[in-house]
DNA sequence: TGTTAGCACTCCCTTTTGACGAGTGCTAAT
DNA sequence: ATTAGCACTCGTCAAAAGGGAGTGCTAACA
């Protein structure tokens, strides 16, 4: 069987309805919505076949049809622009930039949230591979070293060391120009054992230290490496009944919470979803277990130096794409003039 | 009319059964209940009595009594020690120590969440008054000084300053030595404008640092002392029918996620609450409005150097308040021998 | 051959009804 | 002061009834 244009247009028809009132949508409903003059009757007919190719299905005989999640991707892949144009400007968000990273993340999820009252993720933008760019040990009580490490795009990291023996400025000045010298612009990956071993001999008894410093070193760029999620308007899972039954509703507040369980989502989407950057998950699509029940909607974002990052929304299938998508959009574009020329920043 | 020996018991019971059923309690059930062979009859006169006093009430005519926040209250001050001995030992808790506090606070509140099956939240340990340490300033980049600040406590913050003129080491070196000699353990409303005009006057050209400088200092104290939060368990609230009711549940989530809101809870019960710190809000003692129907128990606890911070429970009314002070009880203990001697940190 | 009107049928949803049971308050007897 | 007895109230549950939305099929129509 071939989905002929009046095919589509009935599925099309089917779909935006649904989507308005998340009520099953009859044939007669349809009969009168679209502009095709056409009675209940051959709806009806064109329905059955609609079904039978899988793009909608009934929740049970005598009720109207919804959408299938295979209906729900092709509207999405190609009936949806022709919506776009004749809706008009949305609410304008104001996301303002921040002095802080975090800051900035817990607002654009905040807002992001209020405006599309779904439930909103966004993970810390990374550069690709993180390097070392600065380290600075400074004493700061006795038997206590401050380490300050600086990571390409700014992120700085401390860690406080314990140290047995007493160092004085001078050797401290030592040790930070040996470090910087052998250190500096390397990833993690860079820094080898012979490298170490060189480091330690020049740094004589001190190389206690030096071994220290490493590892703080790796761990920060580790840590910087795991993704940072944020996430807003949780409460918005109970607005739709679809997802508010309690025990699904507990999973999904569950995994916003927990987050790590984001990160697959936040992740995968880095570079396949073609030129846009934007992609969709249609339930049972979306690799996270307790989201089949849902939509989810990413979009890479940039902030200017090659740092990359995602926002996600999570929502009922009957979500608005449209607007969802138009606003990720959006906020791609703000994100991006707001750093466009420089990247400060810090943590 | 006054509360005598016989009534206490029946109230006792009424509750007691309510906290294992959460079903309203009749009077047949207490006359089996209790040791006091009294018939179904005599404990309705008596029930009779107790609603009028206002310790319990019934949710309709011809249904049992359930506690009213007067009945809790009294449960909660002076019925339930006897209990508490012969309670056998509980689960043990494991919370490890943690290099990282941000790492120690959130596993706090997700053991406290799995084991009590309720929501909870913990705030970051704060000295009284912050003052500062140790200030360090480092070219990171041309135009770019790094500001490190480390707070009493060892709490660091850091601040990227962007910078005009070009600086060499000399006078990083030199303004590195101003700033230290002349704020070095001053809290924030020590460090007052004529202070600042002598270090101004003394860096000369590159006063305009000074100034940032302050700046970085005034703001990282502050955001040290307004209060960090972190949650656990939110979805448990779905768990409660009394709390699962749509309209409340949002609500609730949404304080916990906001998070705001809850500092009020974690900052109240400070000192007041007699010499253990635990202090108990039963439905509308609490001063947030979204838990008028749940009961929220705080305690304080102390990680050394001073360092003081509160830990909170939430849920229903009909909460096991037995378990949970219990639970508290010993977090306290635990916490206080993790960290007992030292108070290595850092953030 | 595609479209439509008509009709019987299905199934959900809401309301009604009645039975049941748990629990109460009151009264009178102990 | 306590208790047995009884009428009464009210929520819950299940079954029954009614209504309505929607379907599939058939036959007529252009």
């Amino acid at each position: 069987m071939e989905l002929d244009d009046r095919k589509k247009k009935i599925l099309q028809a089917v779909i935006r309805n649904y989507l308005e009132t998340g009520e099953p949508v009859g044939s007669r409903t349809i009969s009168k919505y679209t502009d095709l003059n056409l009675s209940s009757a051959t709806i009806r007919n064109e329905m059955a076949d609609l079904e039978e190719m899988g793009y909608i299905l009934q929740p049970h005989t005598s009720a109207g049809r919804i959408p299938s999640d295979k209906g729900y991707r092709l509207y999405v892949d190609t009936m949806m622009e022709e919506k776009e144009r004749e809706v008009v400007e949305m609410k304008e968000m104001l996301v303002e930039r921040q002095d802080k990273m975090e800051t900035l993340l817990k607002q654009v999820a905040r807002v992001l949230a209020q405006n599309t009252q779904y439930a909103t993720m966004i993970s810390a933008p990374q550069a690709k591979r993180s390097k070392l760019k600065f380290i600075q040990l400074s004493r700061v009580d006795a038997g206590q070293i401050l380490a300050v490490i600086v990571i390409e795009g700014n992120v700085i990291k401390n860690n406080i060391l314990a140290v047995d023996e007493e160092i004085n400025d001078e050797t401290l000045l030592k040790l930070n120009i040996l470090l910087n010298t052998h250190l500096n612009g390397l990833s993690i990956d860079e820094i080898n054992l012979a490298m170490i071993a060189v480091m330690k001999q020049q740094a004589g008894i001190h190389s206690a230290i030096v071994s220290e410093v490493i590892d703080a070193v790796a761990e920060a760029i580790r840590a910087e490496e795991d993704l940072e999620i944020y996430t807003s308007g949780t409460n918005n899972i109970l607005r739709y009944p679809e997802l508010a039954d309690h025990q699904k509703a507990s999973e999904l507040i569950n995994a916003f919470e927990e987050k790590q369980l984001l990160g697959t989502l936040l992740q995968d989407s880095g570079g396949e979803g073609e030129n846009t950057g934007i992609q969709v998950y249609i339930g049972s699509e979306s690799p996270v277990q307790s989201m089949r029940d849902c939509s989810v909607v990413t979009a890479t974002y940039e902030l200017g130096g090659g740092m990359k990052g995602t926002v996600g929304i999570v929502g009922p299938k009957r979500m608005d794409y449209d607007k969802v998508i138009r606003t990720l959009r959006s906020l791609q574009v703000q994100l991006d003039e707001l750093y466009k020329d420089d990247e400060k920043q810090d943590n």
